[in-house]
DNA sequence: CGCCGCATTGATCTTATTCAATCTGAGTGG
DNA sequence: CCACTCAGATTGAATAAGATCAATGCGGCG
């Protein structure tokens, strides 16, 4: 599926609330799987924790696809403040959209695994193959959506609002893959979320211990959060909120 | 152009500062230019002032031009906040990346002219020729681009550094199009900038008000804006800031 | 054991929002 | 021509939310 997790999106979510950052990684596997069925398998490329995948600037020559992992997307200001935008998982796209070089960031989060697809064979595919150039097309329309979808979900809402809205994110992400929707198992630190939604690590935290103790979560290690109360949480997140869904996203 | 001027960028400064909105009409003309060069020149259509050209959730049918006049493209939340995207001057497209229904509202700021491409023809080139397929590629990749620069300005800065960029971004327009990159006639409310840069129109005019009387900028009429000190207004902009540009951007 | 990275918690402070009033200019109609 | 109205803009005072500064806790690893 095409990164969009906060990059994570549900069509049925969207109907309900028209302008929230939740999007569905099922129907956008639509776009982005068709843009290798047509090529070959690439390379396989290991990344270790920390390590990145391609930074911002680097000259563009793959697209790649999470196996096993996950990836930050991510985006640096002058002044050394960071924007991450997307967490990739296993079976999202990552390295889309780049015109020459990368507009973004890429590191992985914990020892990933990546399929490597040649960005010089996709572009000869697609001048050879119109249809492929309109895929392309779709998955960056639906990036773009993503990316606008975070820019609502960050720049209007509480700190409750964005966690909220985050967690159930990564849960709809979690109850489309098949694994168990009140489980979560954060692959990314405090600071990732804190510069995903615009906080402090500090705001973060008391946020995630408000929930607690409002006993919206449990939250046995700092890594480990389990949903106690899912209707409060989307209450939580919810004052006319979009969900959020922006976790990973290609880019 | 392809809309992108708050949605304006300019290449040089992407270079100096990497990670700011601004992004240069210039280069992206190559883009959505030759979007339409083969295409039949489409019908002109004109819409009033607070007319909309398009709805959230509207089937998109076509592509536009903007000739002349300003279009406002924006998102409602849920709870009725508002988000601006991007402001579209003679030259820009909008209403590009939709799939299937547009993912924004265009409304006209003030009485606009607009060329029309019908999104079926230009599907059916694409499908003929594939470099067509590629172009809308890159043009959606310049608008994805845009959108992060916006969330980078908007989430991570403060009213006086977002208000000056926004400024900045707006004479370079101006320079861009030969005019004088002094004198801006603002063609949106406080409301459309406050709602861009995710601030209430208070803070916009107190922030206003400040560049006044600290001498950077004078304000005869709300509408009109002279920069009096570029430099400090560069300053203003940039404890670290990035150059905010996105005024206006396809969609 | 002690260090180090990460997370949590507390106290204070800054910033922008909110609520409220006033101001301005462009119509409109008498 | 002038009073009236209304939308948009400005200004002020009080408030609240999150950032900042600072300290402490926790867990893994050398």
């Amino acid at each position: 599926m095409l990164a969009n997790d906060y990059g994570i999106v549900d069509p049925m979510v969207m109907r309900r609330d028209p302008g929230f950052p939740l999007r569905s990684n099922a129907h956008m596997a639509t776009h982005a799987d068709a843009l290798t069925d047509t090529l070959p398998e690439g390379k396989l490329r290991v990344v270790a924790a920390k390590e990145h995948v391609y930074c911002e600037g680097d000259t563009a020559t793959h697209v790649y696809r999470v196996e096993a992992g996950h990836i930050c997307i991510y985006r640096m200001l002058p002044d050394g403040r960071r924007q991450v935008l997307s967490f990739a998982a296993p079976g999202d796209f990552i390295g889309l959209g780049a015109l020459g070089s990368h507009p973004t960031s890429a590191q992985a989060s914990s020892r990933t695994r990546l399929r490597c697809f040649s960005l010089t064979q996709l572009h000869d595919s697609a001048r050879r193959d119109a249809r492929l150039g309109l895929k392309l097309y779709e998955a960056v329309a639906e990036e773009l959506v993503s990316a606008r979808d975070l820019l609502m979900t960050v720049c209007h809402r509480t700190a409750s609002e964005r966690l909220a809205a985050f967690l159930i994110a990564l849960s709809r992400r979690n109850h489309r893959r098949g694994e168990n929707a009140a489980e979560l198992v954060l692959p990314m630190t405090r600071v990732d979320i804190a510069d995903l939604l615009g906080l402090t690590i500090e705001t973060v935290s008391r946020t995630f211990t408000k929930f607690r103790l409002d006993g919206l979560i449990d939250l046995e290690q700092c890594i480990l959060v389990t949903i106690r109360d899912a209707a409060a949480l989307e209450t939580a997140a919810g004052g006319g909120m979009p969900p959020v869904t922006q976790i990973k996203q290609a880019s």
